[in-house]
DNA sequence: TCTGGGGTCCTAGGACCC
DNA sequence: TCTGGGGTCCTAGGACCC
């Protein structure tokens, strides 16, 4: 299995058309105005030496890397260069598992994976100019670990044999599906190391966990994926907009309209999916970052604009708080299958 | 550090049914 | 008349990922 990763996927994308910011430190988020309410998409690796990664807010990132240039989000030149790289992917000899907008895996059959990696990285850059780091294993989350030990530019193979030797003394979140929250709730019980959790109980986790996530945790530990790289076209389960206003909204008509107004939006994106919505949500964060969501199965499914945005607006009525509202958000769900 | 936007999957609790 | 047990569906929230 080979696990690609572009490196800094999006300030890259930038610097292919704006050559004269490569060595500068570069941040790509929000509108591009760090004085307002937005988060860092991507960093430059001489941005990153400044503290700014991704998720940081705007303004952080000004305060500490005050000379950095900082650039808007352009979704769609990101898709653009995406689309670019899985197609240089999909020349390869291999079946490609799509898994986000710069990182894929490939089930490869080769006697030298180090050499096919490498002929990965010039398939890539030939075409689109950028660069990627492979990683290499046995299954998917061997490979994608192995990625983050050969960023940036490089390739690097994790296998079981190596499996503890690289990772058995990292912590828990070095894992791929543990992040802070569960880091500290395995650390209370004692497992903070990444070979202290492939020690622990399955059963004794599924106590604390539940009945899935508990043993799923050590399995994650060892490196145990049985999880096959798919080809299958992607078929999503849920479609959604949200928006964080530069103000917060204190009258209660706007929120209406502005809800209407995204669920509108959402029953285009239904629409042009071709299957029925069965479900919509919304979701209010107020302004202490306080979060709540209302819904409701639809009466049928339907792509109906406005039935849509009819639930939508039924489902706000379920919230009765007045606070003022810092997020919108509206979320249809969609039918498993067709 | 006043904390985006678009997704996925899992869990818990209540309703409801037999 | 103070109260079983199992199954399924619905809803809200949590956690994680890119």
């Amino acid at each position: 299995m080979l696990h690609v990763d572009l490196d800094q996927f999006v300030a890259a994308v930038e610097l292919l058309r704006r050559p004269e910011l490569r060595g500068l430190p570069v941040v790509v988020g929000g509108d591009g105005d760090p004085t307002k309410r937005g988060v860092v998409s991507t960093a430059s690796y001489e941005a990153r030496e400044y503290g700014v990664h991704s998720g940081l807010p705007l303004r952080t990132a000004a305060r500490r890397c005050p000379d950095a240039v900082f650039l808007p989000v352009d979704r769609e030149a990101y898709e653009a260069a995406s689309s670019e790289v899985m197609a240089a992917l999909r020349e390869l000899d291999a079946v490609l598992e799509v898994i986000g907008w710069d990182e894929a895996f490939l089930a490869v059959e080769t006697d030298d994976p180090e050499e096919m990696a490498q002929l990965v990285r010039r398939r890539v850059r030939e075409p689109t100019g950028l660069e990627c780091t492979v990683g290499i294993g046995r299954n998917k989350l061997q490979a994608k670990l192995a990625t983050g030990f050969g960023k940036p530019g490089g390739v690097f193979r994790l296998t079981g044999e190596t499996w503890f030797e690289v990772l058995g003394d990292r912590p828990a979140d070095a894992l791929w599906g543990i992040g802070p929250k569960t880091a500290k709730r395995l650390a209370a019980v004692g497992l903070t190391t990444v070979a202290e959790l492939a020690a622990a109980d399955p059963a004794a986790l599924a106590g604390i966990f539940g009945p899935a996530s508990g043993p799923w945790l050590v399995r994650l530990a060892h490196g145990r994926d049985d999880s096959p790289v798919t080809a299958t076209p992607y078929l999503a389960r849920s479609r959604s907009r949200e928006t964080t206003y530069q103000h917060d909204l204190r009258d209660w008509d706007e929120v209406r309209r502005e809800v209407a107004h995204l669920a509108r939006r959402v029953a285009e994106d239904v629409a042009a999916e071709r299957r029925p919505a069965t479900r919509v949500v919304v979701k209010v964060r107020y302004a202490p970052f306080v979060t709540h969501t209302h819904g409701h199965a639809l009466p049928a499914p339907t792509a109906d604009v406005a039935e849509i945005e009819r639930a939508a607006l039924a489902a706000l009525d379920e919230f009765t708080e007045r606070r003022p509202v810092r997020l919108l958000g509206v979320r249809a769900e969609l039918p498993r299958e067709l």
